[in-house]
DNA sequence: CCAGACGTTGTT
DNA sequence: GTCTGG
DNA sequence: CCAGACGTTGTT
DNA sequence: GTCTGG
């Protein structure tokens, strides 16, 4: 699922928006991918951190932990403290259609920032998914956890107990932009 | 980062 | 070799 | 002891 | 590498 998302802010919007103290040095792109440094605001103030934390028994990065299980993984289990906003302003799903996959972008219809749920291990991040709501389910099963933005403070601090976190670990209720991007153009087209 | 696809016709 | 998706 | 999981997504 | 189940 969500392999790749986007924050398509300049420092000072990421600053007013998430009421930083100080304006943050910003990723290279927009456009985030695995182990490409992202974003993420945690207790200490903004940081960037490469996405996917590392495991012994794959050389792929772990990108995302499911919400209704982390609690009870040992991977995510010692993480539980460090739970960080990764800022964005749109995600990619690929919805199946026959054997194509339809590269599709996502956000909120309600324009603006917004922060996904991860959690941070050292320099790594990886990112919570949950069952998506109805309106997605046609793109993709599951989603991103956008945190509600009254819930972001309490996220980021580690005197708030994982228990009192949990409950917002939830699909956020829509409604979404849905928009199908152009299918990829041949690299060099037919001559005639 | 890395594994797997990268295409179609016609059909095992 | 390059692109794509996880 | 030792094979297999360990985590996800998507699914042969 | 470490943990777990048979």
């Amino acid at each position: 699922m969500c392999s790749r998302f986007e924050l398509n802010a300049n420092s000072r919007q990421v600053t007013a928006r998430f009421n930083l103290l100080a304006p943050p040095g910003m990723p290279n792109r927009a456009e985030t991918r695995p182990t490409d440094s992202a974003l993420v605001i945690g207790v200490g103030g903004a940081s960037l951190a490469r996405w996917g934390l590392a495991v012994e028994w794959d050389s792929r990065p772990l990108i995302n932990a499911r919400s209704e299980t982390l609690a009870s993984r040992p991977t995510f289990r010692r993480l539980l403290g460090c739970r960080v906003l990764i800022p964005a302003s749109a995600w990619w799903e690929w919805r199946a259609e026959g054997t194509r996959r339809i590269k599709t972008k996502l956000a909120p219809a309600k324009s603006g920032l917004f922060a996904f749920a991860g959690l941070l291990d050292g320099e790594c991040f990886t990112m919570i998914t949950c069952a998506a709501p109805t309106e997605l389910a046609e793109v993709h099963e599951r989603m991103p956890v956008i945190l509600p933005p009254e819930a972001e403070a309490a996220w980021v601090d580690p005197a708030v107990p994982y228990a009192e976190m949990a409950p917002l670990l939830r699909p956020m209720a829509g409604p979404f932009t849905i928009e199908a991007e152009a299918p990829p153009s041949p690299v060099q087209g037919s001559l005639f």
